[in-house]
DNA sequence: TTCAAAAAATGATCAATGTCATATTTTGCA
DNA sequence: TGCAAAATATGACATTGATCATTTTTTGAA
């Protein structure tokens, strides 16, 4: 029926753990995660969890992108954020105790994890410096959404269409050599959704840069040619 | 030198207390603050704190009502939220270890109270369920920015005026015959700095809403006569 | 109470961007 | 490998809402 598949991945040998909320987590509470765990590969498409619906577990990718987004009530997807392998999800509603504000979906295939309610609440519960980390660390997310919030009220969709390649190039830009380039598949419907304009205009300001020699298109694939110019662009003075 | 006047206000006898955030501390801790506190009566036009500045306590209104809000680089003013008695401010920042990413201004004067950094640490560290309680907060908030900032990208500034007369009539309504009246002194160009558009479209706007009699408008002070045509306006099937 | 400054209101104009239509290219799967 | 569907691209046009100019009203301080 389903096309996910059980896989496992001890918590102690997950690639992204050591830039992860668990990176200081004693042994113990580590090992109890990694018993108590699910691991499942998604497919680009499947989601992880809906807007509306309780939460019962923490998300953790190992692999795979994932994109969190809400939809409108005129049906449009706003994405909020991009998550990463070492990134979690799902936090948020867990430690407000609401439903989950928004739906997970995954962009591009990997395995993800997910640990259960119980477990994380049990966790934040006896260890008090974890617990101040989640809380810092939501804190913190809360500032960058004011400043995202900011962006979309005062700036021009071209603008934000710059700021968010840049921001793109930092977060996913590969290693060496190739480190101009882009390495998430992202639709142009994506793109649009991020910024929160039309599939069209992102289209037609990515020629506009690609004119302008700012960025290369192959296929899919963004490569940022002149990151001053593009940082120009954006009209950066704070992000 | 400064307008400010220093005023006694024991938390105990503070008129917002019961919903606030400390509505649930112990007499003890709640004793500490109140010694250690200073309440100031703030004019109209005062700043309680500038974004990019490192905070050094919490502040809590007794009286009057705030804004909190962010410059972008360009100058423009983005409102975050408004505040009124019994809310608090700065927390944010004291819990993510950040300075200020937001200024707040006095709208309506009224006393503020302020809470050395090292009392509302301490008290968080010691006292874990007021912890929780701080981290289901900031956690909700993180939640309502979502939703602001999908209402920002995604509705027109007609929805977004009608939706925001709709917010502010419920929280700022008054107590029996007059609720239809918002009872907080914005300017038009608050307004718009709320919304995120031109202080001119806010005034034309409100005249059309004035036209269509959804409201009326005597001098500052707006009143709503027809809420489910604001609702209508404001969006036709959700916030 | 008066008067200057600030706020609100109104008009004219126009650029940015959304929408709809259609063509072209790419993708993924049968 | 070929083909249908999806994604990308491009054009034409409509609309929103920003900007600038000016007038009217309100406010607050002397």
């Amino acid at each position: 029926m389903s096309t996910k598949k059980n896989i496992r991945i001890p918590c102690t040998l997950c690639p992204g753990k050591e830039h992860s909320l668990f990176s200081d987590l004693p042994r113990e509470d580590l090992d109890t995660i990694s018993q108590h765990k699910t691991c499942i590969r998604y497919k680009k498409g499947q989601t992880l969890f809906y807007e509306g619906t309780r939460p019962m577990g923490l998300f953790c990718i190992n692999s795979g992108k994932v994109k969190v987004y809400k939809i409108s009530s005129e049906g449009k997807e706003q994405i909020l954020k991009l998550a990463k392998p070492g990134d979690f999800l799902g936090y948020r509603a867990l430690i407000s105790e609401e439903f989950y504000n928004s739906s997970a979906t995954v962009i591009e295939e990997g395995a993800i994890c997910y640990v259960p309610k119980s477990d994380f609440l049990e966790i934040l519960q006896k260890n008090p410096a974890f617990f101040r980390k989640m809380a810092k660390r939501v804190a913190h997310e809360l500032g960058l959404m004011e400043q995202k919030l900011v962006t979309i009220a005062q700036k021009s969709v071209r603008e934000r269409l710059a700021a968010t390649l840049i921001m793109l190039k930092e977060t996913y830009g590969m290693e060496g050599e190739e480190s101009d380039l882009i390495d998430i598949a992202l639709s142009r419907e994506d793109l649009a959704n991020i910024i929160g304009t039309a599939t069209e205009t992102v289209i037609r300001l990515l020629s506009d840069f690609k004119t302008q020699k700012l960025i290369s298109l192959q296929g899919k694939k963004i490569k940022v040619l002149d990151h001053k110019g593009l940082i120009r662009e954006a009209d950066f003075y704070g992000r």
